[in-house]
DNA sequence: TCCATATGAGACATCAATGTCTCATATGGA
DNA sequence: TCCATATGAGACATTGATGTCTCATATGGA
């Protein structure tokens, strides 16, 4: 493994765990001198930009072998089920290795990382515009709500895992179903709950 | 309004924008001089205490509001889905609020606060404990994960709001109606969630 | 062996944030 | 008015992170 690959492991793998770490920190953690560090990053910038670009890197993989652009071709229901049920365990894995990358805000500040990130997302919409169509997911709510909503459980799995609170081979499952079905009892569209006097209609 | 309370609603507002935002922006943004910051706060550590004490304030405040322990005394279905629906509204604007306490990192840091946190969560637990035992929510998913599926939404729902990509009218409906019922067509029942060969709409 | 390249150690300067200090001023009550 | 208190402005030192530099050394190929 080349030097430069030993440091933006170690990175990751330090700012995933403090976001805050110094150069001087990841330097030590890649077992490389500091000196070392700034000819391969000339600043601390760089390295986070390429740290960045590597989960962005990530995601894209992720949505290229969950065969995300056939199931928005295909357009049918087990396509993009199919779709769903190979991304979400592999969204699991990026969101605990790039972890940081999840809540950080450096995503948003350097344009070109913002331009990719907002590509990603305008694919993964098309996804869920589709399982709309497709009768997979619900047509009523916003489709952009189920990027956040996707996400936000990715969020929720990290920090259970974190927490020690759910087992590494339930999550996945845990995260998906919990977004297609929900975690209660009672079924959305029949009026079945007891107490709100509206039912369940929005 | 006390200049102590003038400068802990700045530095809300100011690290919920910016989490790294100097006691300079701080105090410019609280119209007071940096001394006068320091005087009420000797360091950097005992501001961000008092915000998260107040945001936990809140917590606990919402959790009372949404009348959780009489929810969980009384034990019936109506009672927790009326605790719920009280509930999460008041959580949305608490995560809007003190939206960068969902995520940074100092609560875990103090151990004060993270006693607190810990005291919170696990009031919390005991609810959707109860809500299982109630038939509310799914009894066969661990109540923690209920926890932490709740947050995960309410981050989403932050983001959600921030993109402009729901309305704020909405949003804690979306929240609450997503984690009870999820946002897929197909119902939860006890056979195989894995692929849903029919998958139509009901 | 010889040499180009990469590295490690460390000195050094810079910068921003932080924390402490003093002093002049304003404010409000006795 | 007189005084205690709070404040604003700003000087000052400290600290940690950062970035640049030099020099000795190691490594690997020609």
């Amino acid at each position: 493994m080349s030097t430069r690959e030993q440091v933006l492991d170690a990175a990751l793998r330090t700012l995933n765990a403090d976001p805050t770490a110094s150069l001087a920190t990841i330097a030590e953690a890649a077992g490389v001198g500091r000196a070392t560090l700034h000819r391969h990053f000339p600043g601390r910038d760089d390295l986070v930009r390429e740290l960045g670009d590597r989960s962005l890197d990530r995601w894209e993989q992720t949505q290229d072998a969950s065969g995300m652009a056939d199931a928005i071709a295909d357009g049918g229901a087990e396509a993009v089920t199919a779709c769903l049920h190979s991304m979400f365990p592999r969204l699991v894995v990026d969101a605990e290795d790039h972890g940081f990358a999840l809540t950080d805000s450096f995503l948003v500040c350097d344009p070109e990382l913002a331009a990719r990130t907002a590509a990603l997302e305008e694919r993964e919409v098309g996804l869920w515009r589709t399982a709309q169509a497709a009768g997979v997911v619900r047509p009523e709510l916003p489709a952009r709500w189920y990027l956040h909503a996707g996400y936000g459980l990715l969020v929720a799995a990290r920090d259970a895992l974190r927490a020690g609170d759910v087992a590494r081979r339930d999550v996945a499952d845990l995260v998906l179903d919990t977004l297609l079905h929900g975690i209660g009892t009672s079924t959305p569209t029949t009026t079945s709950t007891t107490t709100t006097p509206e039912g369940g209609a929005r």
